[in-house]
DNA sequence: GATGAATGAGGCTTCATTCAT
DNA sequence: CATGAATGAAGCCTCATTCAT
């Protein structure tokens, strides 16, 4: 009792955000009007998070473009690189995952929020299978070290307040916490089940009473 | 009681079979002793495991060769393609994987030896962050489809028992415990805490009382 | 009388077609123009050709590359494979022979025109020594299957005629014609004289009287 | 009348001498007695020979070695390249047809004879496609210029013969017939049909009335 | 000598990146 | 600025040849 299971996911659902978000991409069709050059970047970011997240790191910058309707050139005017872009990407990936913590944050119920936060990963992982490869090259990645480290401070004082509030283990830290999301979206992408692997997270990181 | 702490851990030590096993590659300086060819092979398979569990799949053909101090032909003598070099080094890195779970399968205190598969597991995955990619792809390849049955059937018998015994929860499937595995080493390749990563999923694989 | 023999060759010359047609290769200096994206395929086709009929199959593709003035990647955005390459020449190729086929089916002096054929082949393979390689591999090459088709059944309507006009043997078919234009080809490649070889065979492919 | 053709054509089996002769290999089982070092040179140009002749010069030394029951170290003591091996088997070859070119010497009625030679090396060539490619080969090759050269004076010889007595046109060089040779066996390995071929080409050379 | 494992130059192909239009 | 054709380094693989046993 307190404990919340997968019963009531439907009180739940209500709580989650979406870490990956709508894919409505900016149409093709609009005829290249002035001033959208802006328009272009957010194009690409959005098309090659599509690609990123769906079928990893690997696919090709020219199929990036062709889905953005784009010349590689294009992309290239945009991004130096395709590590740049990819940077991009996870930069805006993070944002997102930084958003929906800090509005776990703003929820008073932390026990539920925290569930929350880790089944919508689970979901999004389940749908997306390149989300792995993405978080998993955060650390190295100096093109989103702000987001990290706003993740990081987030995370931290929601760790810190779950424990406090008994709901999580106390030695967990805020990087073994990422480490344990990554492995969350490994476990799904081979093909486990996302509900019971976040369950077991989710129950592994009570505190032993 | 009954719960196996990271306290007792060198208790729990003795249990252990490492299941990446010792790395002693057959010395290059030896001359080539005539014999050995069938060595040879087995020093190819050596030097790409470490190769391959270390740093992941794309090491190249070439180096994999030059630390074996061959010439690459020497490897497509012996195995036709990269994949297929791939494919018998996971197919050997099973095997060690499955006789360790053979091994626990044997101890007659299912929760030690459970705990001990695990934790064995995390710590290797500590030191080679390339695993999880290797066992990312067993379920594809079909090279090491034989191990990864038996893996099934051992692994099948070891929760079904450790779930009558009462120290796991019932619905954790094989390929559950396969992913979480996987993700074990996932969290703990992005730096995670590998002891406390295993904690959680160990601590998270208890039945809820 | 009818037969025509290697004396009024200057009267058959105006009759003939060239197979292997004029080898104006677009000239390399001229900056790479806008439009001629179009051009450059060609002139990879052009290029390999002359390199494939004079040299046979195996001329590099590095080596067709540098002859162009382009890089590898070039052919192979082009081309996806080679075999593509050669296919794509084959067809050509192929399509030369048919289009003098065609011409020479339109001339009323069956004789004059089926000599001239024969003859224009065999100056073509002796200037040509890569032609028999490409022709034998006619048959088995699908990429022009269609031309190969047409071919025959255009010479099949010109052997049917000759015939009836008693130019030619009755017994000889489609194939053992195409047989015969590539044996030609191996004759000259050897270093038989064209002229001679030809008029063998000629001279053999008319009716025993 | 006097001419031969493809009726009586017992009459003229009994004339031909196969080009390519039995393949009776060294059987493999003998147990390398001792001065059987010699047999080997043997049992491999044999080998290499069956392979050459049908299957082109691409066969692999590997290969070669493997069918002869040997190690490719041993073709190596014994030939020192590939193109050696493929030397001395077309001296090999060679030195056949010019035995049978000399036994068809001997026969007094040239006619048939040339007949019966041109006939033999069409059926052969029908079951033995890669000997196109070594007909192709033996002018360059300086391996086998002695057999070469002696073909050559003794095709010189029966040509003037035919010739004078009427069976053949007199600006047939043997460079030319040799290359009509080759052409034959092109024309055939492209799957026209040998008979009808070799009778054009027995046709064609006949003297123009 | 005989063996066949080892060698490595050379060929085909890919794909991130550049650059002329 | 956008475009997409061109580039070429780098990776996989083959096979004639060498060499240790």
């Amino acid at each position: 009792m307190g404990t919340t299971t997968l019963e009531n996911m439907s009180t739940e659902q209500r709580k989650r955000q979406d870490v990956v978000g709508n894919s409505q991409l900016p149409s093709v069709d609009e005829k290249p009007l002035r001033a959208d050059a802006r328009r272009n970047r957010e194009r690409i970011i959005a098309v090659a998070r599509a690609a990123f997240i769906d079928e990893g790191a690997d696919v090709q910058m020219e199929e990036i473009a062709k889905r953005a309707g784009l010349g590689v050139g294009t992309l290239y005017r945009n991004f130096p690189t395709k590590d740049a872009l990819f940077g991009e990407v996870m930069r805006d990936q993070m944002a997102r995952i930084v958003d929906a913590l800090a509005l776990a944050l703003e929820d008073e119920n932390t026990d539920l929020a925290f569930r929350a936060l880790v089944l919508t990963w689970a979901e999004d992982a389940a749908k997306h299978i390149g989300l792995r490869e993405m978080v998993a090259e955060f650390p190295d990645a100096t093109a989103c070290a702000g987001q990290s480290a706003r993740y990081n401070e987030l995370m931290e004082v929601f760790l810190e307040r779950a424990h406090r509030e008994g709901h999580i283990r106390s030695d967990i830290t805020v990087v073994d916490f990422r480490g344990l999301m990554c492995g969350l979206a490994a476990s799904i992408a081979i093909g486990a089940d996302w509900k019971r692997c976040a369950e077991v997270i989710l129950s592994g990181l009570k505190p032993i009473e």
